[in-house]
DNA sequence: ATGTCACCTGGTAGGTGA
């Protein structure tokens, strides 16, 4: 039986990281792959490289920050960029149907500190993303969302809940839009399985939080209702954080049989 | 330890965002 591998990834710079990002996909040749963070104006995309090692790509970018793409074996069809019916000025979502998977890969707000304005972008995004994702649900059933969502979901995800509590990625309000995404029929795919405790995703290029394993999870793969009883593993891939210019992040990858 | 990294503007540093 074939199965179908995803993956997601916060690259900090499609520019920097794209011979890191190559490297990774000769070694592990997903089916499709979405980037956020490429930072990149789409007329920078590095279309070439990525055809050369194999992929189609559809990319979603602007000047300085976010910036999305999706990278698959065979084309994406019937693409999406940011959320339909939200008025957005910053590219954060690009989704497309891959080999019969709707794959919607999304670089959430930061939402930098509660009481913000940003903190308040990010609440009402993540409203938006919801209300968006019932309807696409409801017309593609095998749904896969993935990408930097920008909260750790439970303490467990944290290296330092006390610390944490309260402060972004962490907070009540953040935590339940993220169970309003779950509620929609999607789950958590890491926590499908039995994983080693102090996983992270993400760790703060300051403090030697790598070193220390000081990080948060924070990069999600959600699988719908549909692919759920068919997903067979999920991991995070620590090994690129270890590079040399690493990405804060690493990539999460997930396999679904057929 | 607010200890790093990436990108911008407008310079040979400072500001912003993460």
């Amino acid at each position: 039986m074939r199965s179908v591998k995803l993956a997601t990834w916060n690259v900090n710079s499609l520019a920097v990281r794209l011979p890191q990002l190559l490297d990774w996909l000769a070694a592990h040749p997903v089916d499709a792959i979405v980037l956020q963070e490429t930072k990149l104006t789409d007329d920078k995309f590095p279309q070439a490289e990525i055809a050369e090692a194999g992929y189609q790509a559809q990319w979603f970018g602007q000047k300085t920050y976010n910036g999305v793409a999706l990278l698959s074996r065979v084309p994406a069809t019937d693409v999406v960029r940011n959320i339909v019916g939200f008025a957005d000025e910053q590219a954060r979502v690009i989704g497309g149907t891959v080999g019969g998977l709707r794959v919607i890969g999304a670089y959430f707000p930061n939402g930098q500190a509660p009481g913000t304005d940003k903190f308040e972008y990010k609440l009402s995004w993540m409203r938006a993303l919801r209300d968006w994702l019932r309807e696409e649900l409801a017309t593609h059933p095998q749904l896969v969302l993935m990408g930097d969502f920008n909260v750790a979901p439970e303490d467990r995800d944290v290296h330092d809940p006390l610390a944490w509590a309260g402060q972004i990625h962490c907070t009540d309000e953040e935590r339940e839009h993220f169970r309003q995404l779950l509620a929609l029929g999607l789950h958590d795919a890491f926590r499908l399985f039995e994983q080693p405790p102090r996983s992270w995703s993400w760790w703060d290029y300051r403090n030697l939080a790598f070193r220390k394993n000081q990080g948060l999870r924070i990069d999600h793969i959600l699988v719908s209702d549909a692919l759920k009883s068919r997903v067979t593993a999920c991991t995070i891939d620590k090994a690129p954080r270890k590079n040399e210019r690493p990405s804060d992040h690493a990539p999460v990858i997930v396999e679904i049989a057929d």
